[in-house]
RNA sequence: GCCGAGGUGGCGAAAUGGUAUACGCACUAGUCUUAGGAACUAGCGUCGAAAGACAUGCGAGUUCGAGUCUCGCCCUCGGCACCA
């Protein structure tokens, strides 16, 4: 053992090691109980972040924890190599996207392997590679098969900074996932999966996994699916005047009766208040409005128009849209009060959800509440909080107050309106419903719509089908063939992969490059042998890492995506891990392609992640300049920074950007903003992993990493506190070296007799590896390091020299440098491994030698002496030193024995002596 | 606006309702060194000479006892954004 600690040197020596004994190599073996522990599969942009070292070192900690405890660990990782970034560099620097993404791989596994992750490298995937997405080729068909899989003419999202369609998911907010541009619309024939098949599945089975889940995740996803009970409500519509006025029918939104009266369909949550009902609104694109607007007048047609461009633009999120909108002259029926209601567009009602038209109910529904308000419209309490006062018969003249206090006069227009308020409550003014609850009238009034056929219940989502078309290159292709005679056909399994071409023109106009590829392109018909033309659209990349963890279960079979059985073994994932901002997005995805492989009988469950950890953001300063409109970054090394007492920027300024010479260069000083943002190369707030394993060694940078910050916390990269990392090491190396010699001695047996040093040491050891185990147990990474160095602290206060060491005492040390050695596998692996290996004068490694993590023994982690706080009135007063054990009136006798517990008391009554057994005693007095 | 998480030393952070600030960083003094940006020792919430008092965003409450539980505010971060 050299005298020093050599991070690199001791690195270098256990990769060799591991790589060559194949150590992470995991194999299907019935008698150990399994355990899949997953992260999230990184992009290969080539360079590995703070962000991922985060990820893989808690993922890394807890494979290593669950070996030593025994499992049978599955720890891949693999590659996310399809996507944008390849594309943009084949059309900005004309390099070849597959040579690109490969050379990347090269370099990113680098630095993967560098940090010394443990993981069975043999079970990469790529999703680039046609072996991998051959597969899901597989899966399209299979669900075009299952009906899963359609396509339509849809208006898509379409980022025109990336040229590219987004789904909803990656949409969301009106921003683009990827650049943070603002989102348009676009008119594109697209394929789809229907997620939406599987919503109530998807939203019902989270009670599997809740416990499992943060908290946060699963209420992300309830909402992103927004699930909603209601009903729907059909108005029979009708022109006033002279104007004609068309109705398209639309499949679920319009319709026409048997005596041939038209009727546009609403949804509703809120049935129960349809005699409040003041208007119907229409989205601007509703099919009745499209159709008719040559019938408007010409100042609502304008309008209408205007709206809908409006819609059509990207949505500011920061400023409120204010309501608008226009009395197309139509006229709508209320089928419960057969009143007579005027029909609007409104810019608040959008076409994307429910029906795209909405019954205004101004005196319970906000939004309506203030479109009325704004156009004058009547206002109509329906709902009060409480039953009239007179129960029983039409209460219909009756006085009340509303939830907002105001008086009511029933029945009549109210000047100046007044909200009433959202909630449920009990019905007025609403025929023989008066009188009923909001829920008994919600069922009562469904049925009714059903029994005279204009309505029923109905359930609507927010989620839709998923879009996976785009018009790219650097994906997998889409098994669909085009034939002037059989129409759309699906390729055959056997003819799967699909395979891209080699290359193509990268123009970056949105256009699909495959589409100018006619080797590609041109083909022939899978079903009539004819001349056909292929799909050119490629899958969304969210398609690979929808199933990506199932295979690494069985990552090289060429016939099945995975095999079943071998599955069976492994899956469902354990612990996954990865960061929250894929909460609705991968993690909907893999969860719906999960239960679509249940249905194809490949597994037996639907959940694919029993347990889910979200790991926080490692952010940094950045500095840019966005007076062009967009972010300019500028790297700290360019930037002056003022600070205020407390280390936070008051002000940054660039410094040395112009053209000219080094001294004209310096006088350009541009004023920037700054913020704290999630680290990344382009925005010049990175910190490159290589440079820290180079500097302090891949264990020290891990170490630290796992110590900063609680795992879910968001960690604000501060280089400084890795030092203290080093010297943690620094400081056990020194100790086995000190140690060292005196190692070797084993005991058969029992541990010889205790000194109080010794005891007081073996004490401390049981505490830590209990502290470290349970800690580990509930995924916390920061406290058992700070066990651990707790632990090398007493081990160092140790106060026998090695060489005066009695066997005992010898005995003690080498049970917590044992201890410490493996607890500290999970966090600095490779110099545990050198530790572990002088401990058993072997270099096989820990898990030849079949090491186990140390176990607690409640006996000797047991204090023989423990201080009890003495508190008078809760104010600490003293301290007592006795055994834990002490009984109550014993530790009763010693506290009012206290010299300072005498003098405070002296004089008062003593009203109660409170004594928590092991904890404390607390004296009140009056 | 709605939903969620969170506010503890100079900083990252610990604390089953029971000694607030463990562990680490930074800092201060010292020891050893030709030297130290190494190692070691000691100190380190605020006020105070001390005794002690006051300290977990602010204000109430429950309790023998509250960072922790309840209620009301304030602030920060994240998500959603007219979802009928």
């Amino acid at each position: 053992m050299d005298d020093k600690y050599f991070a690199k040197k001791i690195e270098q020596k256990w990769q060799k090691i591991w790589a060559e004994t194949g150590a992470f190599h995991a194999e299907v073996d019935d008698e150990k109980p399994k355990f899949y522990a997953l992260e999230m599969l990184p992009y290969p942009s080539g360079n590995l972040h703070m962000g991922h070292v985060r990820n893989y070192s808690a993922g890394d900690a807890l494979a290593w924890y669950k070996r030593l405890r025994g499992f049978n660990v599955l720890h891949p990782i693999g590659w996310d190599s399809f996507g944008q970034p390849a594309e943009d560099a084949a059309v900005k620097r004309g390099v070849n996207p597959r040579e690109w993404t490969e050379a990347n791989i090269v370099s990113m596994r680098g630095q993967l392997q560098r940090l010394g992750l443990s993981y069975d490298w043999r079970r990469q995937m790529y999703a680039h590679r046609p072996e991998y997405y051959k597969f899901d080729q597989w899966f399209f068909l299979k669900m075009y098969e299952m009906g899963l899989a359609y396509k339509k003419q849809t208006q898509v999202n379409w980022c025109s900074h990336d040229q590219a369609t987004l789904s909803n998911e990656q949409a969301s907010g009106g921003l683009c996932w990827r650049c943070g541009n603002p989102v348009t619309k676009k008119d594109l024939e697209q394929w789809f999966l229907k997620t939406t098949a599987y919503t109530d599945e998807l939203l019902d089975d989270m009670t599997e996994i809740e416990s499992g889940w943060p908290a946060s995740v699963i209420k992300r996803q309830q909402d992103w699916m927004g699930r909603s009970y209601g009903a729907y409500v059909d108005f029979e519509i009708s022109a006033s005047g002279e104007s004609l006025f068309a109705c398209p029918i639309v499949d679920g939104i319009t319709s026409t009766t048997d005596l041939g009266k038209k009727r546009v369909r609403v949804f509703t949550t809120r049935i129960d208040t349809i005699f409040g009902a003041n208007a119907i609104v229409l989205a601007a694109e509703h099919p009745v409005i499209q159709a008719n607007m040559d019938n408007f007048a010409e100042d609502v047609a304008a309008k209408i128009a205007y709206i809908r461009t409006e819609n059509a633009k990207p949505a500011d999120h920061e400023v409120e849209i204010e309501k608008d909108g226009i009395d197309t002259g139509l006229k709508a029926l209320n089928p419960f009060s057969n009143e007579e209601i005027p029909v609007w567009v409104g810019n608040y009602v959008m076409m994307g959800y429910g029906t795209g038209a909405v019954m205004s109910v101004p005196a319970h529904d906000e939004r309506d509440f203030e479109f009325a308000r704004k156009f004058g419209l009547p206002v109509k309490t329906v709902i009060v909080s409480e039953p009239p006062a007179s129960a029983g018969g039409n209460q219909e003249a009756c006085s009340l107050t509303s939830d907002t206090a105001d008086k009511v006069e029933l029945g009549s227009t109210l000047t100046p309106p007044a909200y009433a308020g959202g909630s449920d409550g009990v019905l007025i003014n609403s025929g023989v419903w008066s009188g009923m609850t909001s829920e008994e009238a919600k069922a009562s009034m469904t049925e009714y719509a059903v029994k005279y056929f204009f309505g029923e219940a109905a359930t609507t989502y927010r989620l839709r089908d998923w879009g996976i078309s785009r018009q790219r290159f650097w994906g997998s292709p889409i098994p669909i063939v085009y034939c002037d005679d059989c129409g759309t056909v699906p390729e055959k399994f056997e003819n799967l992969p699909v395979e891209l071409p080699e290359t193509a023109p990268f123009t970056g106009t949105g256009e699909s490059p495959l589409a100018k590829v006619p080797e590609f392109y041109e083909t022939t018909c899978p079903k009539c042998d004819g001349p056909a033309r292929r799909e050119t659209d490629t899958m969304d990349t969210f398609v690979d890492s929808s199933w990506y963890f199932f295979r690494y279960s069985d990552a090289t079979n060429e016939i099945l995506p995975f095999d079943p059985a071998i599955a069976a073994y492994w899956m469902p994932v354990d612990q996954y891990i990865g960061g929250d901002d894929h909460a609705v997005m991968h993690l909907i995805y893999a969860r719906f392609w999960t239960k679509v492989m249940r249905d194809l009988e490949l597994i037996p469950f639907g959940e694919p992640f029993k347990r889910l950890l979200t790991q926080g953001m490692v952010v940094g300063e950045t500095f840019f300049d966005d007076s062009s409109g967009k972010r300019i970054y500028f790297p700290p090394d360019k930037v002056e920074v003022e600070r205020d007492s407390k280390g936070k920027i008051t002000s940054a300024t660039a410094v040395g950007l112009g053209g000219g010479t080094a001294d004209a260069d310096r006088s350009v000083r541009t004023p920037l903003k700054y913020a704290i943002e999630r680290m990344s190369k382009s925005k010049g707030n990175g910190v490159d992993p290589d440079e820290m394993v180079e500097a302090y060694g891949a264990d020290a940078a891990r170490l630290f990493v796992m110590f900063a910050a609680p795992i879910d916390n968001e960690l604000v990269w501060n280089e400084a506190g890795i030092e203290g990392a080093v010297r943690f090491i620094q400081r056990v190396w020194r100790l086995v070296h000190r140690w060292n010699e005196l190692l070797r001695t084993t005991y058969e047996g029992a541990p010889p007799a205790e000194t109080a040093a010794s005891r007081k040491l073996r004490q401390k050891t049981h505490q830590t590896i209990e502290r470290v185990t349970d800690s580990l147990e509930s995924l916390q990474f920061n406290t058992p390091v700070a066990a651990l160095m707790e632990l090398s602290n007493a081990i160092s206060d140790f106060p026998v020299e090695p060489q005066h060491a009695a066997a005992e005492e010898i005995f003690a040390v080498r049970e917590a440098l044992t201890a410490l050695t493996l607890m500290l596998t999970p966090f600095a692996p490779h110099v545990a491994e050198e530790f572990y290996s002088i401990l058993v004068g072997n270099e096989d490694g820990l898990i030849a030698n079949n090491a186990r993590f140390p176990e607690f023994d409640p006996e000797l982690a047991k204090a023989d002496e423990i201080e009890f706080p003495i508190q008078v009135n809760g104010k600490l007063r003293s301290r007592i030193t006795a055994s834990p054990e002490i009984s109550n009136e014993d530790l009763e006798r010693l506290t009012f024995a206290d010299a300072k517990v005498k003098e405070i008391t002296d004089g008062k009554e003593i009203v109660k002596v409170i004594i928590v057994p092991k904890r404390l005693v607390n004296i009140v007095v009056r």
